[in-house]
DNA sequence: CGCAATTGAGTTGTGCGCAACTGATGTGTG
DNA sequence: CACACATCAGTTGCGCACAACTCAATTGCG
């Protein structure tokens, strides 16, 4: 019989060091194309849904300006995407993927295999796993 | 039917997101304290195993020096703990609770309800997300 | 309209997390 | 014993995360 009050503890444990181990997986897999876990995030948010605002990346991504900006900038850099003022709104910033950050996603397409591969549950572990993390995250709304 | 490759991004953006929505549920918690969740992790460890040394701290924790020593000194500089030199091996560092330390034990006793609460979840979904999550990590092994 | 309140992006400061490195200490092998 | 090698903790550098803040642009309300 566990103590309940250690359950927590430990699930909690499990996360972070998780999702750790996860970012590890992905690391030595993106570092020779000098990215970074959350940078793979945006492009995958720019693949899916194409262009869109610093805001939206952020509700997408769970993530404010404070961490994004200098992550845009870092990927602007690279010559990954562009940042223009909004037009109609001149407080928004529109990001959009250029050639390059376009042409990542056929030349990182290697990488969920990878990760499947590297983590190794059956689908559906996979939707069950999605399933409980959707429900820990929700609690915080 | 979901494209496949596109379960383990989901499952890894959800563990990324599950895992800072979940230190954002003890941050608040911490922050009177003057606490972040990876040194309640250090204090747990201590608490649950006795003194020990960096090295140790890194294994159960999953961190490497270049984590735990500034986090250390930290929580030293916050009078919790101290680290001694090892007398039968000088590179070790002990690492030894101080009655403040140990007396937090009791201070944050009322966090682990907080989180249950929080993280609605039933005892055998939290430990079949232990289970999934170790076996994440554990592929890393 | 006019002005307070809100919103969007960016900046600053702090604390992880990790790679790469340093320097001191210990170990093993010839 | 001597010397190459490994090990431990710490430092440096960089990129997140996030709080707190600034500043400009927009919105809304009297």
């Amino acid at each position: 019989m566990v103590n309940p009050s250690a359950l927590e503890q430990m699930v909690c444990f499990q996360l972070y060091a998780a999702s750790r181990a996860m970012t590890g997986i992905y690391r030595p897999l993106l570092e020779p194309h000098g990215l970074t876990y959350p940078q793979l995030l945006v492009l995958v948010a720019l693949w899916d849904n194409g262009p869109t605002t610093v805001r939206d990346l952020g509700h997408q991504l769970h993530l404010d300006s404070g961490t994004l900006s200098p992550l845009l900038k870092r990927l602007e850099t690279a010559g990954h995407l562009t940042r223009t003022r909004g037009s109609a709104d001149e407080r928004t910033v529109l990001i959009e993927l250029t050639t390059s950050g376009l042409g990542l996603r056929d030349t990182l397409s290697y990488i969920p295999a990878r990760i499947a591969c590297a983590v190794d549950l059956t689908e559906a572990e996979f939707h069950q796993l999605i399933d409980l993390l959707g429900r820990v995250r929700g609690a915080t709304h």
